[in-house]
DNA sequence: AAAATATTTGCAACATTGTTGCATTTGATA
DNA sequence: TATCAAATGCAACAATGTTGCAAATATTTT
């Protein structure tokens, strides 16, 4: 569905309105193989906006299913494109514990595993930690 | 290994000096079946201590594989002691959406998934958000 | 048991992030 | 182009993470 969308008509198809900042934001994000932090977005990004406009925009674009949110630890924040696409519907992620970046694993789905009774799951956060092949290979 | 001990004596087996703020720390944790926030921990805390102690006393003892973190989403943390007898080394916690609790599944192992080719892992975190059986029960 | 030493604590201070209210600006629509 | 709803920027504040440093405390040595 996204893959041959532009920010635009992302926007449309969600009945949000085109701002510069929400384009922006989903336009770097789409860029990227990798999820990107709040600052990373903020430095690939053409204009300039207030925090608090990033803050609402990320808000909303994770409300509307358009982007999701990999948190790590209690410290990092990272966002990727929610592509219903290419990604399937839970999926883990990976976190690089050298360079710091965090990708969508789509070949590691989550099988919802069996709770104790009387426990109901509805969305499930799977991080996995380690290094990343560029990492490894660098340290050859 | 730690069921049997107090903790004074978990504190010696790791070198580490005795306390009354970490002392206290470890005997709350202990002494709940669910893991608990730090501000949950300093209200069942009988002395008072300063923020900074408390934030360097759960560092060292989660350095030293006394007490673990888990973080839910960006804005929870809450630390379980790392029983090495009665939990698995890597096991999944579970998170209430509606009583905020945190609870360990020991019952839920963690198989390590088959990562992209080149990718190693150390760690694994995995938190399953959902409905506890205590709120499940309360809504009927 | 007291002194010496190394560690921990409390305080002050600061950074980062999350969050809200409100006036102003902007995008969509009639 | 005028109107209206929504988004933005600014100010302000809370919570949390973090460090440096002097004072207090725990452990070790005499």
């Amino acid at each position: 569905m996204f893959a041959t969308m532009n920010p635009k008509e992302i926007l449309n198809s969600h009945n949000l309105k085109r701002t510069s900042c929400r384009e922006g934001i989903i336009e770097v994000i789409m860029s990227s193989d990798k999820a990107l932090s709040e600052n990373e977005i903020r430095d690939r990004l053409f204009g300039n906006y207030d925090r608090t406009t990033f803050y609402r925009s990320f808000k909303t674009l994770v409300e509307s299913s358009i982007v999701h949110k990999i948190v790590v630890d209690n410290n990092l924040v990272k966002y990727a494109l929610d592509n219903q696409l290419t990604h399937k519907n839970e999926h883990a992620h990976f976190y690089c514990n050298e360079c710091n970046s965090v990708v969508c694993l789509e070949s590691v789905t989550i099988e919802k595993p069996a709770l104790p009774e009387g426990f109901s799951s509805s969305e499930i956060d799977f991080v996995i930690k380690g290094t990343c092949k560029l990492c490894k290979e660098k340290a050859e």
